[in-house]
DNA sequence: ATACCTTGTGCCCTATAAAGAAAAAGAAAT
DNA sequence: ATTTCTTTTTCTTTATAGGGCACAAGGTAT
């Protein structure tokens, strides 16, 4: 599994540069970029593709529904659409995390 | 989709009935007999298959991830090998942590 | 006639890589 | 510094490998 988790810094990406961090072919994320809408590269006036870290991200995404839980690039679609779940439970947990911090703000107060 | 949940009391169940229950063709349920060890059907004296309604279970539960959830072959072979499942949805956890550990860094910043 | 068998072949689409052209970036020499 | 040469990077378009089956041929048993 090649791709390691590296912080991202810069505000774009090449596809050279993302090609590189998942060691796989350009064409594959150009091939992706067509078939998800989630990758949407800005592009340079040369029309060279330049990938936000939020791209980068989603690529991750589809990277490791694909490449290593093995869904179809179909499946991978259906299960990105579905995400209404995970969205909401993500949700909960923010709420559940400002409940805390308004707890924790409170024991400062104590302080 | 095609299937409908039936009341499984026969003892065994021909290709023919099986495919039927599915609606697919009888060469599909050969192949993936091949392919899936969880599907292994007795054969009679003639060399006829006869399914268990435990391989029929397990039939369906193939093509509920296939046909339904969208994975690969091999992406279900895994699935239901069970440890890359585990392997892999350490994934989602990692992801839910680094969200969880940002919130904490913004608390703390908070106070 | 029907339902099944095995083995082999062929096919369609998915998923990806390669090929070819153009531009940019380095490196060397003037 | 600027010209020239070479290498790298990107682009778009085209080709190809393999996955995932269906189907046909030739056969057996009911």
């Amino acid at each position: 599994m090649p791709y390691k988790e590296k912080e991202i810094t810069k505000l774009y990406y090449s596809i050279g540069e993302v090609s590189a961090m998942f060691s796989v072919n350009n064409s594959l994320i150009r091939f992706w970029e067509k078939e998800f809408d989630i990758i949407k590269p800005k592009k340079n006036k040369k029309g060279n593709r330049m990938f936000t870290p939020l791209d980068v991200e989603n690529f991750h995404l589809i990277f490791h529904l694909v490449k290593e839980r093995g869904y179809t690039l179909q499946g991978a679609k259906d299960h990105l659409k579905g995400n209404i779940d995970e969205a909401a439970s993500q949700h909960e947990i923010i709420k559940r995390l400002q409940k805390i911090k308004s707890f924790l703000i409170e024991i400062k107060e104590d302080l």
